[in-house]
DNA sequence: TTGAAAGCGGTACCAG
DNA sequence: CTGGTACCGCTTTCAA
């Protein structure tokens, strides 16, 4: 990698010279003379400037990071998508981490972006704990919660409405006559899924709908979890005639079900899933 | 931010007896007394290193990158968290950048990583041009390729092989009595789009197959173009009566295509596509 | 056993 | 208009 040092050498100038040049903001008059000579130096050394020295230099690095609990999770990869591409039409670079819904990790990245000195964290917590983010609120340093945040701990945070995202769709459910539906999600310490139960919870009562524990799993939220827990709620002795399910892959582990039960949709049962991916 | 001074200061040693303590390495001899006070100083005001003038100082960032064309497709979504795992593992930071199957912007993401001091790269590259790549090679900048290369350029990279799965997925078809069978795929410029017709075309010689440019589409990977690919092949003359697709958006495309049609899988049509999604 | 100083690659301020 | 210098925060000789 080239250096201002050597661009400079080339040139024949100053390095600080060189910088002034390339940077070319400030009112510095400059002869068109060294413009061109610096220029034509960096370019034939294919000179970067050295984004880390910069960065300490300045005291910003243009640069935010994004941490999320799941990467392979269309929905949080749909998310970093959309931010990745806002940043980069921002001029900031973005960093993805994924946590793989493991508190230590996040924990660590944590550490690990803000010790890098990026602008701005951007997160998805994996929520099993907030001290760290407590901790962040602290030292004032910038950061958002997407998603998922926490009732007891106030920050900024954007996350959609998922009680009443809820109601409505056990509203639309009861419409339909159904008056025994099940609930199936992942783990209830998860804000999101904390909201929808709360909405779920909400409809049952005040529409008079059929209230049991064996109608509410939260066992977990993959594949295999959806598959399995379905089966379950499936064989119950009065099974539910419908489904609410938070969670995309539950949803693909309860067709499973479905289909191995020899259940069609909607003629023998209905469901409405929590899910954004295109299927 | 606590610096190393800071920490110094509160410990009353000199910064670089921090820095020693701290690392620990070095077969530096240091008094426990002195030991003692550093690290309860650090502890006290919650010191992290600075990375970015930590990687300057050594000329090494424990970071590496990964550039692939869209963090929104499963397929990436999975290469990307297992390469994070990995690195988590290792030691490393993982850098995920999306270049959005832009090729401008994985030129610019190359240089803005390399700028940024990371230690190895890692590309799914868009495959529109390679010169940047080239570049690469000449400085030996340590990157490989993953996904897709480049016949006519030699570089570590790691692929699958996709023509031979192409080609007996063919087979099978063909095993089950199809004539003729269409190839359903994106732009024909990416390396495992070109195997897998490679594939395809071997196995449409080999066998005797329907040879007809009507059944081969290289329209785009998206999903709403694998669907009005599909409809158009359905309304040839001589419809295929089996489908190769090479692309898990484009499959789903195709299925909706089919629902419409009122086709079903595998009475009316059958299809093999490239994909690793859990649906 | 610890301190002092140099330097990684930039930027910014002061001189000239 | 350009050069010199200090410094961002850390590591690493070299001395003491």
């Amino acid at each position: 990698m080239a250096t201002l040092k050597d661009v400079a050498a080339l040139a024949k100038v100053h390095p600080s010279t060189v910088s002034r040049v390339l940077r070319s903001v400030e009112n510095v008059p400059i002869t068109e003379e060294t413009r061109k000579r610096v220029i034509a130096a960096a370019k034939s050394l294919d000179y970067q400037p050295d984004q880390r020295a910069r960065a300490l230099r300045l005291g910003k690095s243009n640069t935010i990071g994004l941490i999320i609990p799941d990467i392979s999770n269309p929905f949080f990869a749909e998310i970093a998508k959309s931010i990745e591409q806002e940043s980069y039409d921002s001029g900031y670079t973005l960093v993805v981490c994924a946590s793989n819904e493991d508190q230590e990790k996040e924990i660590d990245f944590v550490h690990n972006l803000i010790s890098r000195g990026i602008d701005g964290l951007i997160i998805a917590p994996v929520q099993d704990s907030y001290e760290h983010l407590v901790d962040l609120k602290k030292r004032n340093y910038p950061f958002v919660l997407v998603d998922r945040c926490f009732d007891e701990f106030e920050t900024n945070a954007v996350v959609s409405d998922n009680e009443a995202a809820a109601f409505e769709a056990m509203e639309y459910l009861k419409d339909l006559g159904h008056k025994r539906i099940g609930f199936l999600s992942g783990r209830s310490t998860i804000y999101t899924i904390r909201k929808r139960r709360q909405g779920y919870q909400k409809a049952v009562d005040l529409f008079g709908l059929d209230k049991d524990d064996a109608l509410v799993s939260a066992g977990g939220f993959t594949f295999e979890e959806g598959y399995s827990e379905t089966l379950k709620m499936l064989s119950l002795a009065h099974p539910p005639t419908a489904l609410l399910i938070a969670g995309n892959r539950i949803t693909f582990g309860a067709l499973k079900a479905f289909v191995e039960k020899g259940l069609t949709i909607p003629d023998d049962i209905s469901i409405i899933g929590f899910t954004d991916s295109i299927v």
